[in-house]
DNA sequence: TTATTTTTTTAGGCTTGCCTAAAATATTTT
DNA sequence: AAAATATTTTAGGCAAGCCTAAAAAAATAA
């Protein structure tokens, strides 16, 4: 049995592993938990004593296969707590993820297996982003941004990379939706913002947001 | 923001102030939570602290206004969770509370009230218990037991006094469920055990079963 | 009402998880 | 490769929540 801060620690190196390939940095683990590096350096000596993570001084961590499985059931619970709050009790996209922060720590296999059950199975959450399986499997797909796009392509908008509460519903607000196609026009060259068509509309895109919004080449 | 350990001894003052009229004894919260008279004191001073019992030093607890708001909301997410696990997610009663343990403490008003909602605003748990509303009312209903009546009344079955999984497994082996209507025929001398009508059959219930049983008259 | 027993509180300790400041190591720059 | 900078670890402290053992107060019995 593992520790609200310890679940917490597991994930952010999991988040944090898919950006290098080699050890998660201790700074870049306190950044993200928001904390200090020296209370992360405490918790990765005890998450290696507990053989969750391989840890050498100086050398940041990286998930054991132990480890791996946890982080992944953490995320799993987190992602089918979303998908209930949006599906079932009307929330919004963007105000789950605090809830589903506190959700994940809740300890029952079978009430993940039934909540999953009762879901219909849900292969992802609402801001796009895979649910592992019961096994600790989660199918990555290749991220593409809607800024890699050449003029000409369209992509369908599939996930965010900032899931912040202040993006998403800035997504709202120009009616951004997860599954709309989206087909790059133009570019400007002044400022790259982008020219798109979404629906039967055109919009005008930042590239800052463009680069936010993960899409599959259709 | 109270953390779960006062939530804990809150929800446990709550239950036992029904007992005894005056102050909670710091030895029988100590039982009710499985810990240690001396860290009850040391939580009751932080409660009084905080206005939300009234501590006298070797005279108990009692709770403030305040204090009972709090504890009936943590109660009321208790009860709501446990008819979500049952009603939605296939759980048996008896395997419902140590789940619902751990879901009482998310904090979210929202999360609590459309939960209520999609649960069709329930008054009652799956052991008979009523649901508080979110203003803090809850609706007492007189606790008759079977074992108070007499030969020849009809009691319809509306909560359980023991709720441990143990007596609730042996309801179900009993076939002895929630809402069904039991005819007191008849009282052996020699152990006080009960012949009841249940249904269309006949049953003996030992008398220390019939007292864990709460009833309406008919 | 005094003595005995029970209950409650106090005192002092332990672990977890956090912190700051200083020391050690690694990395980058010159 | 030495110097400067950045990162990480160690050392030492603090609060919360638990504990045991001893002291104090309350309740009960003689």
């Amino acid at each position: 049995m593992l520790t609200f801060s310890e679940e917490n620690h597991l994930k952010s190196i999991f988040h944090l592993s898919s950006e290098s390939e080699s050890g998660v940095s201790t700074n870049s683990i306190a950044a993200n938990l928001n904390t200090k590096a020296s209370s992360v350096t405490e918790m990765l000596k005890k998450l290696n004593d507990k053989l969750l993570i391989v840890y050498k001084k100086y050398h940041g961590a990286q998930l054991t296969e132990k480890g791996r499985k946890t982080a992944l059931n953490i995320i799993r619970k987190h992602r089918l707590w979303e998908v209930f709050l949006v599906d079932k009790l009307n929330f919004k996209w963007d105000e789950v993820h605090d809830i589903a922060e506190q959700l994940e720590h809740i300890q029952s296999e079978k009430l993940t297996n039934e909540l999953d059950k009762f879901l219909n199975f849900p292969t992802k959450d609402p801001h796009g982003d895979p649910i592992p399986n019961p096994a600790g499997f989660i199918k990555f797909t290749p991220k593409l941004k809607l800024s890699d796009l050449n003029i000409g392509e369209t992509g369908k908008f599939v996930g965010v990379k900032d899931s912040s509460a202040t993006f998403l519903k800035y997504l709202d607000k120009r009616q951004i939706s997860l599954g709309s196609n989206i087909k790059v026009l133009h570019q400007e060259e002044f400022d790259q913002s982008l020219h798109v068509g979404l629906d039967e509309s055109n919009l005008t895109i930042s590239i800052k947001t463009a680069s936010n919004l993960y899409i599959t080449k259709i």
